[in-house]
Formats: C-alpha cells, structure tokens, sequence
DNA sequence: AATGAATGAGTGTTCATTCAT
DNA sequence: GATGAATGAACACTCATTCAT
C-alpha cells in the first residue's frame, strides 16, 4: 500500500548499497532505449540490435546488464508501471474540495493519464503479452490501476462516512467509476480510432462522468 | 433472429448453392488453424510453419489460399469479428420486457461474450497490434463494438420515447453502460487475474450494473 | 548446311506426322510465353508460374507439354536461335555487287541483327547459363553464328577466287571481320551502356568496318 | 608493374598498417568463398548458404559482413575487376619496341587474360545480369575494358606522333583492335566450345591479328 | 488434353544469444 | 565492465513439380 520502499532492482545483482552511480547510469541509459523501442513496436517487434543501439551500447553490454530480452522487457515494464502510472494517488487526500469537485478532478486526471502515449503503450502491450508475462500483467494492475482503485476507493469510503455518498461496494463502485472514464476518448484511442481529446473535451466528458456517478450514489433527499 | 444482416459468408466468394466444397473446405481448415494460434501466440508470435502444421496442410497451401501472414491473418480477424460478436444484436429488439430485466439480459450476454477465449483473444490481440493493422482495428471496432452499441442506442431511443429513460445522448450513454459492464470481471480477464467468472458471479454483476445505471437514467418520480 | 529439314519438335514426342494443329497452337503459345519471360528475366530469374501466366495456359499443360524447365528453356532456345538468328545468310549469294558494297550491307546486317533485342537477350541468357546448357551453346554457336560465318566464308573465298581479295584463311578472316563489326556498338549494348545505335551510326561504322577489312586483304596494286 | 595505380586494398577500408587482421580475414575468406560460387554457378544459382559454407563461417556472419547478397556481390565483383582486370595497363608503357612488337604482346596478353576463368567467369555473371547490376555492368566496363582501351589509346596516338602509325580515331581502332583479339579463342572460349589455348596457338593468333591490324593503320610506303 | 490445388525443399534474411578480446 | 564478431535456429516466403479431377 505505501509503496514506498520498492527499490525497482529487478534483474539486477546489485541489490545493496545503491551506490555504483556509474553502472545505474549505464542501466538506466539502457532502460530508457529499451523503453522507446518497446513502446514503438511492442515486445516481439522490438529487436535487442535495435535497443542497443537506440541505447547507445553494445549488444554485449545489454546482456552484462540483464538476463535477456524478457528480463530487460521485466525491468523495464515494472519501472514504467510502478513511477509513470502513480501520479493519481495524491488527488484522493484532497478532501477540502465538493465531491463533485473531487471526482471531476479525478476524472479529468484519469483520462489524461490514460491517453498519453505511455500509459497507452504499456496497456497495449501488457495486454498483449499477457500470457508471456503473467507476473508483469500482475505488476501492472496493482501499481497502475489497483493503486489507483485504492486511493479512490478510500476517498469513497470517507465520503460515505460524512453522509457524502450512500455506496454498499466502495470498491466495486471505485471500479466502476474508472471505467466509465474510459468510454468516448480511452476506448477509441486504444482501438487507434480518431477522437478529440481536446483539454475541453476531456473537462466535458469529465464532467458527464462525475454527475452519472453522483446519480448513482447521492443521498436521495426527499 | 431476422438474420437480415447476417450473411454468415464473410471472406468466402461462394455464396450461394455450397459449390467447391472442397476449396472451401481447405479455407475453413486454414482459418481455423489459423485461430488457433493467433489467438494462443498472437500475430508476432505466429508462426506460418505452425499454422500450416496445426491446419494440416503444407506451408505452400498457406500460400496458395492467403497473400501472406498479414492477409491471413486479416481473412481470419474479419471472420471472426463479424461472425463471433454478433450474437447480442438480435436482444435489443425484445421490448416487450421491462427496461430494467432487458438492461440485465444485455449486460449478462455482453459479459458472457466478452469473457469467451475467442472474443478476449482478438481483443488483446488487437489492442497489441493496432498500429499495424489499423483497417483491422476499425474492422472489430465496428463489428464487434459499435454494432452491439448501435442495438443498445436503439433500445435506449426507443425507451426514452416511451418515456421510460430520460437520456440526453443515447450514444453516449450506451457507451457508457457497456464500459460499466466490463468492470470487475471483463477488465481482470483481460490482465490474466484470477477473477469468479461463473454465471451466478456474471448474473449478480449485470444486476448491479443496471441498477447503478438506472439510478442514472430513470425519471426521478417525484 | 542447308537447315531445311530441321522440324524444332525438341522435347515433344509428336514427331512423325506433323499434324495435329491444335497441339502445335499450344505449343507455340507456351513457348511464346516462354520466350517473354526468359528473355526478360533470364533463365533462374524465370518462373513457371509467371510463363503459364503469360502464355495464357495452366502450369500443369506446361507439363503436358514439356519435360520441365530445362525442357522448355531448350525448346524456346533451339526454336529461336535457328529461325531468328538466320535473316544474314541470303546476302553473301548476292554477288553482283563490288566487295566494298557487299561488306558494308553485311556488316550493317549483322550490327542491326545483334543490337535487336531478341539477339541481345539470347546471348546474354545462353553465355550466362553456359554451364548450366552447353549443349544449347552448342546450338546458338551453330545456327546463329556459325551459319553466318559459314556463308561469309563462302562468299571470301569467291571473291578471293575471282582475284578481288587476298586471303589465307577465308574461316579466321571471316570470323575476324565479324567480330570487328561488334567493336563500339554491340560491345557497349551488352554492357548496358548507351550508345547511338540510329541507323546512320551503324551506317557509318560498318562503312569503317568494310574499309578497315578491304585494308588487310586487299591486293595491293602496285 | 610500377604498382603506381594499383590499390590492391578496394573494398576494406583498412587503408595503411594492416591494423585489424582479424576483421580483414573472415572478410576476404568470404570474398573468396563468394567467388567461388558465384563463378561456379552465377548470380542468382548461388545461394548464401552455399557461400557461408564454401566461405567456412555461418550464414549470419555474412549479413554481419555484407548487407545481402546482392552487396556481397558487388562487393566480390568490384574487387575482381579493379584487381584482375588490371596488369595489362602497364604494357603499353613500354616505347623501346617496335610497333609490332608491342602490340604482338598486348594481343597475346589480352588473349591470355580473358581466357583466364575468372575473367570469363565475370564477363559471363555481368552479361547475363546486367539488368540487375547495372552499375557493375558499368564497373566492370570501366575497370576492365575502359582502362585497357585507354591505355592502348595513348600508345596509338603516340605511335601516331611518331609517325608509325596512320589513325584518325585511335580510340575507336583500340577498341577494334581490342575485337581483333577476341575471334577464334575468347569468343569460342565464351559458348564453352572446345579450342586450342596453348601459349602456341596464342602466340600465332597474337601475330596475326597485330599484323591484320598493321596492315590497315600502317603508312602505306609508296 | 487441361487444370490448378497441393507439396516441401529451398531461398534470402533476421535475431537473441554467446564469448574471446 | 564493455565490446562486437560469430553463431545457427528460426522466419516469411517462393517455386518447380506432381497428380487427382
């Protein structure tokens, strides 16, 4: 749940310390090429000459560093997942706002998230590869969605609490939610279909989103 | 069940009377050993000796009958999305029900649809292949998705002017209530976690679903 | 010698008779189709697809017809090495005409022979694939070179006979003549470089090629 | 023989020193295994297995070395035929002999490198895939004709200056000495024809086509 | 006699991986 | 630790040939 600690060593022996800045260089330098050539042409598309080169390394130093292909595709899918994915979790803690307030936020943030070229090259390819990577499917929903799930999920919590929201499922409900943020824009884009994901028409959507959910689990004043 | 749309002939120029049902024969054989490893590989991990090999033909035939990987697999892709995702059109028609045992009909059978091998396949497959057949994505985009929409649109018309539903877009609100159907059960599949798929699970869910969208859309009777 | 009574049936076990028209029709237009092809793409370059297409028959009566494609290299080669190489010959009869004149129409003759497409596909195809034929060589040697030469040798030593010139060896001279008349045109032809093959080029050269001749076996008057 | 022009090193680019034997080595060891089969069975006959085998390395580190196959074989061919093609061009350097003298030798020579097997290897492979490679054509023509020629040329024309020799166009009469060469042994040599190739019957034929030629170009003395 | 679907060995080429330097 | 030449199995695809119809 904190997250904090994660280390993202995977696949490498270095494990203590954390010191060695020069051989983190070189790995970092490496994820980075592996990343662009992975995002452009999916795992079984992207050659290891190809990152190597976009690196700017030698072949052999690839192996130095990782197992192989699938252990450099591991490594550098769990990084991706566990920082690029995470920048939702701080809106759930700001409880000052109207729920309404709160949840166009969150579904404003949510889409962006989710068009941008990252989070939609991770899902396609995960998605893809799942049965070759269980674990990195895995990886990917707890640190990019099930994160995600557990900050709203919290926040729903709270709100029923204050009598803000009459919800029987605060998890399902969470679910729920996200996926209603995913019709019109995030849908088509996954489907590479032309769409206006416009500032404006993701503040609408956003919008439409929040008030069908309030629909759903306003209190009925009556 | 008015079959008016159906034709059921997709990728074959036969047509009427079964003539050359040896030719046909060989194109089925193809096609569905074909599927059977796309769908288990996906295209990149598809191999034409293993087609050939699980279709029992020679790779020659492969040749014979296709352009090539990319045209067989687009011969088996269409086929499949027009043929396999239809079955739910036909509901939309049934209104003698009441809006809300149609709504959970709809969203049991979209569930059950989208958890089968065949209809997860395609769709992780692709997802992961967009950018290099986009013709294919708009392909089961349109057939395996927009149609199933366009029946929903329909449907919701149709109830708002019996004044059952009040919905300012019934597009968008289709979208919306097929995005919420793949919460929980569609979206953990797709991810390769363990999720409760049994009919009780998927009837519990689609009553949820369409009660939360009810909650939305019914006429508040004050 | 004379060639009269070649028949060109290389490769068919129709032999006696020559009737049958129809037979002979497809045969022809196998082997016009065939021509096309090989000489366009050369012997390995040539598939038999691509000459079943072209002659307008399936592959199968390619093999009705022919043994295979060796067969039908060597019957399209033997066809047309022995009745497209020969329109030279008639010439060296036509003895009326001054040694000067006679030469530089042969010379003109044999450069618009060799420049034609049909002469420079035959023997950049044949020299190619020597190796792989010797025995078409053979052929090309004999009906499309040799006869030329044969009848040039003839018509030297009449002219060596009736004293207008002085030749040892009537055979070497002729072939050496022939072999200057391929000097800046033929030669560059076969090489693909560009050159001025208009009418008046050749005109002029063979008109240098004829004079250079009379100069080494001339009588000189003294 | 003065090596002036001469490289020896086209096609690596290793230049002075000798540095990376290594890398020089299995680069030439392929050349040479290159040559071999495509002398041995033309362009399109050869297959890089076959090379990577005669060569003795592995198929990939012919594409390590060489883009394909068509840059392998411009690659083997350019180094041919700037290499072999050459050691005639210092002969005509040699002024102290007498007219007949020289060009007695530069026939024999002529003669007795285009009856090499590799030369006629080349002319072969060039002249049947001269569509293909247009630029060896171009190549081949400029190294091992165009150089020759232009040699021969300049001793013409100096010949002409000292007033042994009567040309108009010592070009065009190089070239048609160049032919002079080729009847009887090269030209039957080229059709696989058997002929007589002993230094004897070289030696006579040199003597005869350098007195045919004497007597066109000789100043007639009156 | 004519067809064309089927074959399978063959092609040029790529690529993850290894290892001597 | 870094290199890149070498490997060989795998890939998509072609093609001369056969044979049941």
């Amino acid at each position: 749940m904190t997250g904090i600690m994660d280390d993202g060593n995977a696949g490498t022996p270095d494990g203590a310390g954390g010191t060695d800045p020069a051989g983190c260089a070189k790995r970092e330098q490496i994820l980075k090429g592996a990343g662009t050539i992975f995002l452009a042409n999916g795992y079984e598309g992207a050659s290891m000459s190809q990152i190597a080169q976009m690196a700017g390394v030698s072949k052999g130093t690839l192996y130095n560093h990782f197992d192989g292909k699938a252990s450099l595709f591991s490594a550098f899918f769990e990084e991706q997942a566990r920082c690029r994915l995470a920048p939702i979790e701080a809106l759930s803690r700001s409880d000052g706002q109207s729920v309404r307030v709160t949840l166009v936020r969150f579904a404003e943030m949510t889409v962006h998230l989710l068009v941008s070229p990252m989070a939609l090259g991770l899902y396609r390819i995960i998605v893809g590869e799942v049965d070759k990577f269980p674990n990195l499917a895995d990886t990917f929903w707890r640190y990019g969605f099930d994160r995600t799930l557990g900050n709203l999920t919290e926040y729903l919590t709270r709100s029923v609490a204050r009598g803000e929201l009459e919800i029987a499922d605060p998890r399902l409900s969470a679910e729920q939610f996200m996926l209603m943020c995913q019709a019109r824009i995030i849908q088509r884009r996954r489907f590479g279909l032309p769409v206006d994901d416009s500032d404006a028409a993701i503040a609408e959507f956003a919008a439409f989103t929040a008030d069908s959910f309030l629909k759903i689990y306003e209190p009925r004043h009556q």
